[in-house]
DNA sequence: GCGATCAGAT
DNA sequence: CACATCTGATCGC
């Protein structure tokens, strides 16, 4: 779940995917996509009576979400202020501040996110650098380098942050199956069932969100029918949709939900109460689309698990696994990277042990904008002014690393003290929280360079085996005793060494690792 | 009565 | 099994 606040430090004067708070000053509004988690506030009062007096302000998405998001009466009032983008045109917009008159140039683009219909990540070029706001997202292995745009010339372009959707940025969810092996299994359950009789009947019992309609288009494809889904409406404009799916109940496949019910339905009902024109009773199985992951050592199993007599669940995700993430980072390599999903406990110390690991980035902020926008809520500590042995010269893009112009490392972040940890901590208030990781300082040095899976490996066990609470809160973690220390020069350096080294950081009984 | 927020369920 | 959503309780205005 997103917990971005909706600005990013570089261009504070836009909001992505928030729409409350002190989003309600901005200049232009972004929509990655159309999940209600994404859509804080965009109903609220205060910001439809901002637009009632506003010429300028607009909301940016792709003609899909637009077209999501107006099917829904609730956000009529955004109709004339809603501009649609193509994808993957760059796109000249000015934010204009309605008191002074001051303007901004940016330019925007929009990338497929393939993780619903009409998601997109924004690709922002500025004054204050490049960068990449990933909404939510799910792409394969590779497919960055298949993005023109991230591209100029031959090479990518220097990115200075990635907002990166970090639901499954752990090792715990190193592989999640392709698309293609989900719907591939999801078929072939499909057909063995509907083949039986024209009584046998399948319910996809998928959530009450966009993102299941290629699994329609492709079942509908597949066995020349339609799928029975509650409403039509948000389709209308999109025949590729439209097409596969339909309000008529007489259908073997069915993806209706019923606002009430739901578990009650499996062996004798579908939600929209379909029976056989003729009386005899409908055989139905359902299948519960969802997230299933193995480790990297894991051996891949089922993507289909049978749950009872006539229920299954079957895998499928909306979101890049684990090491599609860190595919999508290190091609990029980003100088900073903003985790949408803050990472607690466990999460946060992996989070960053990684990013070390794998050189992706200088900073991980996991504050996302409270660095900037609560600075007095937060007590730093000092920074072992030390330098680190380090480098985020990756041999692979050394041209990029090489080619990063000296502004691109001038950024609040590296000058503040590292590392940063707020001296209260408590779960409810990390979004007004700082916690600040530095990973590195931009020092030069190759300690890290034989880095491999190795220093992965270190991560990835520690993590799958610590069950009790003390592991949970462990080295980067969010002290909660007032004498929980930060490593000290001599504790990094050591950490360093061992990263080297391949032996293991974590310990696996302790509280403090370094 | 509406909205914000949280716990809980699915 | 960890997504995204909905519902209901509670609180405040």
């Amino acid at each position: 779940m997103s917990s971005f606040a909706g600005r990013m430090k570089e261009y504070p004067n836009m909001s992505l995917d928030r729409f409350d708070r002190e989003n309600l000053h901005a200049r232009a509004y972004f929509l990655s996509h159309c999940h209600k988690d994404h859509m804080k506030g965009l109903k609220g009062p205060l910001l439809k009576r901002k637009l009632k007096f506003s010429l300028t302000v607009k909301l940016y998405c792709s003609f899909v979400t637009k077209e999501l998001l107006l099917s829904n009466p609730k956000y009529a009032f955004w109709e004339d202020h809603i501009v649609a983008l193509e994808l993957e045109s760059p796109t000249l917009i000015t934010l204009i501040d309605e008191a002074s008159g001051e303007k901004e140039e940016l330019v925007v683009t929009l990338l497929p996110a393939g993780h619903c219909p009409g998601s997109v990540m924004f690709l922002v070029e500025g004054a204050q650098g490049t960068v990449l706001y990933t909404g939510d997202f799910r792409l394969a292995k590779g497919d960055a380098s298949r993005i023109e745009l991230l591209h100029s010339g031959s090479r990518v372009k220097d990115i200075k942050s990635v907002y990166l959707d970090s639901t499954f940025y752990d090792p715990r969810f190193y592989q999640i199956p392709s698309r293609e092996t989900c719907l591939h299994a999801i078929r072939g359950l499909v057909q063995d069932w509907v083949s039986r009789s024209a009584y046998h009947t399948v319910w996809l019992n998928c959530k009450a969100a966009y993102g299941y309609e290629y699994l329609f288009t492709n079942l509908g494809d597949e066995f020349h029918t339609q799928i029975h889904v509650k409403s039509l409406d948000m389709f209308k404009k999109m025949p590729e949709i439209l097409s596969h799916v339909t309000t008529d109940r007489a259908t073997q496949i069915h993806a209706c939900r019923h606002p009430k019910d739901e578990e009650f339905v499996p062996a004798s009902r579908l939600p929209c109460g379909s029976s056989a024109s003729d009386g005899t009773p409908l055989n139905i199985i359902s299948i519960k689309p969802s997230t299933m992951w193995f480790g990297e050592r894991t051996q891949r199993t089922k993507v289909i698990v049978r749950t009872g007599a006539s229920s299954y669940r079957a895998c499928f995700s909306f979101h890049s696994s684990y090491s599609e993430i860190k595919d999508f980072l290190s091609y990029l390599q980003p100088i900073n990277i903003y985790p949408s999903v803050i990472p607690i406990g466990r999460g946060l110390n992996t989070f960053q042990m990684h990013c070390i690991c794998y050189r992706m980035c200088v900073n991980v902020d996991v504050s996302s904008s409270a660095v900037i926008y609560r600075p007095l809520g937060t007590l730093k500590r000092t920074r072992p002014d030390q330098p680190h042995s380090c480098s985020h010269t990756s041999p692979s893009h050394s041209t990029l690393t090489g080619s990063q112009t000296p502004e691109l490392f001038v950024d609040d972040s590296v000058k503040l003290p590292s590392p940063s940890i707020p001296l209260s901590a408590g779960r409810g208030l990390s979004q007004a929280e700082s916690m600040l990781i530095q990973s590195e300082d931009r020092c030069q040095g190759d300690a890290l360079t034989n880095l491999d899976a190795g220093g992965e490996e270190s991560g990835s066990h520690t993590h799958q085996s610590e069950p009790t609470e003390s592991q949970v809160s462990s080295d980067f973690d969010i002290p909660s005793t007032p004498d929980s220390h930060t490593p000290g020069p001599d504790d990094l350096s050591d950490l360093y060494r061992r990263l080297a080294a391949g032996e293991e950081v974590v310990t696996r009984t302790g509280s403090q690792s370094l």
